[in-house]
DNA sequence: GCCACTACTATGTTATACTAAATACCAGTA
DNA sequence: TACTGGTATTTAGTATAACATAGTAGTGGC
């Protein structure tokens, strides 16, 4: 699929604290994590940003550790209002997706349903 | 419902498509009935941004028309390339929705679902 | 005349994802 | 040793879209 970067916005930082949400994790893993999902196309730097955001707005915690594999890792996990913060995204995104979906499913006329 | 303007990049325009889709109307129409969907903050400013994009985009056929309420209208319908936009638009839609409530839907571990 | 509603336009701001490049650490290998 | 590739983070700059706000204009009622 080609260019989706717009339909993100928004929605890319929720999925990221979803997926520190399921336990520690560090932004290279958070990034292949997201390609394995599906979102093929997200780069590293993306990610980055966001994560560098979550830190900046405290909604991470943060705890440095040495990799074998390479440079430290950063690893992030969702404090209290990071919690709060992903539990509002879902509202939101429940709100506006039933809101799209049913523009979607209702036919011309002037709103009648199918 | 607090600020969703972020989530709402992308997925506006092909809003406002969509009901340019279901017979020829004007920003001002269009505007209320995206009130009337739900999308309650939206304002005239942020639709004709959209049609005047919608514009220069060559995906829609202008039609003025005198109004014995106000000024004349500016009405829009799609034309071929509009309507090939319209279905872009829900593709895209369709893949990324589904591709977040499955993060959604997942739970903690490394992938198992419930 | 004044106000409310209808209707469109234009300017500037902000947030977010992307691009691209730089830096750094480690392991294997030629 | 030097080189390559995978791992890992940072940062500067760009593009886009929705928003806020203000301005212009036509109509009808008080």
């Amino acid at each position: 699929m080609e260019n989706n970067t717009e339909m993100m916005k928004g929605v890319l930082e929720g999925c990221v604290l979803e997926i520190i949400s399921r336990g520690e994790t560090y932004g290279y893993e958070i990034t292949q994590q997201l390609r394995e999902l599906g979102f093929a196309d997200v780069v590293e730097g993306t990610v980055y940003t966001i994560t560098m955001r979550l830190e900046r707005n405290n909604l991470v915690d943060i705890n440095k550790k040495p990799s074998t594999k390479g440079p430290p890792r950063k690893f992030y996990t969702l404090n209290a209002e990071g919690v709060e913060h992903l539990e509002n995204f879902w509202e939101k995104w429940e709100f506006i997706s039933n809101k799209i979906n049913e523009l979607k499913m209702k036919t011309n006329g002037k709103g009648e349903e199918i």
